[in-house]
DNA sequence: GATTTTAGTTTGTACTACAATTTTGTTGAC
DNA sequence: GTCAACAAAATTGTAGTACAAACTAAAATC
């Protein structure tokens, strides 16, 4: 890793984490480069990277400004989880909800109606991993990752394929809230799962989607209980 | 407009458009940079922001690659305007459109649901401007998309507000496929834009959605039939 | 022929320099 | 004291050189 990269990483989580505030005005070229003690032709790289992100917007000979938090691309998996990290953010995280409870279920008809031979083989991998290992938290949740990630490749939809990057952060980062870890649980995610992989395998697009929709909406309830209890408060 | 910007279209444009092979390698910094008549700094800026795009590969003293086309990042508004523009490829505008027919109208019920006093003066502002304006095709267009902007922002998520971008502009390039200049045609587009503002004014969800469910529908039907002409292929 | 060495290539980082433009500060007139 | 005009400073955009680090491929050695 460059140094470039670590310090895009550092500076762009410090941005989205609120470390300075939304809108105003960052220090200059000059003070940046002694602040991560680097030389401009690094802190300039930097600074483009995190603009394209739509983190920062930088004028010509006016300086270097916060963007609004709306404005920032929470479709690109760096400032997800970059925003995610720290402390949660209960709105950004519903909007993710929402959305995935929106196109999931969808994605799984698509993948029932279109998977080929080579999109089977890698869902039944990534699904008989996760069933192999009900007690092994690190290898079940890579595997669930991968599982939904395949069913996404077989959608066979390049422009969604798109947002893989940010439900896969988005799934990391309320990994804690839906955090279970009963077996029976394990157990109860392992039947859902095959559920749906066996609707696609069979071609049933309809029954993808509903396997699909209950997942979802298991976890998405999972996810805003644990919300509206970090709050304090029920919406 | 600087010449950074200048030359991250021009290059960007060029790789989307398919001048480079794709997944092979590009040019080193050096050759760009007598390519393109430029310093290396600035080249180095372009190639870190088509990076952040995902349309370059760059890697440590080894050089720089296309990235394989289906991981360009088509969420970006910059990568479909580049790669829309030249020749429409007609799968990606079927992801597109496929992409577009699930959201809009859930966004549309989302807003319906959820629309502010202040959302409703812009959603109503755009729908004057469209209804006034049946004739003039530019003021027309513009409005038709402040319109479906208007709606994005009233339905309060700020995920699916960061997909406007790319749906605005998937509309202006598959305009040419969609271009239906007859007065009946603008009347009907009319009725439904009041069809949906009333859904939204009134909060009615359902209507809302049915609304939106509605314009999708044939606006998606005409693209494919065009993509379909263009083809001379039925799929 | 296989292995090691060497030279060349390519990117990463640092530094200086100057032009263009905006902002700031100062001066001066009234 | 207020305002205008001008001068100085600050800031970003662009160009160029230099060297380090790491990879590639050819050359040399065994």
């Amino acid at each position: 890793m460059t140094k470039t990269d670590r310090l895009t990483q550092l500076f762009g989580k410090q941005i989205a984490q609120g470390e300075f505030e939304p809108a105003s005005a960052l220090p200059s070229e000059a003070e940046l480069c002694e602040r991560f003690d680097t030389s401009r032709n690094v802190m300039r790289e930097v600074i483009k990277v995190l603009s394209t992100k739509r983190l920062i917007d930088a004028q010509r000979h006016r300086g270097l400004f916060v963007m609004p938090s709306e404005q920032w691309n929470y479709l690109d998996a760096d400032v997800l989880e970059w925003v995610l990290e720290k402390g949660v953010n209960p709105s950004l995280v519903r909007s993710l909800i929402e959305v995935r409870s929106l196109i999931e279920p969808t994605i799984s008809r698509w993948a029932a109606e279109r998977a080929t031979a080579v999109d089977l083989v890698d869902i039944e991998a990534s699904f008989n991993l996760m069933a192999a290992n009900p007690k092994n938290v690190e290898v079940f949740h890579e595997a669930d990752i991968r599982f939904h990630r395949a069913v996404l490749v077989a959608s066979h939809n390049v422009v969604i394929q798109q947002l893989s990057d940010a439900v896969g952060a988005l799934q990391r980062a309320i990994f804690d809230y839906t955090f279970q870890t009963g077996i029976e649980h394990m157990d109860l995610t392992v039947r859902e799962h095959r559920a749906l992989f066996d609707a696609i395998r069979c071609k049933n697009p309809e029954a993808a989607e509903e396997a699909s929709r209950r997942m979802v909406t298991r976890t998405a309830s999972r996810a805003v209980a644990g919300l509206d209890k970090a709050e304090g408060v029920r919406v």
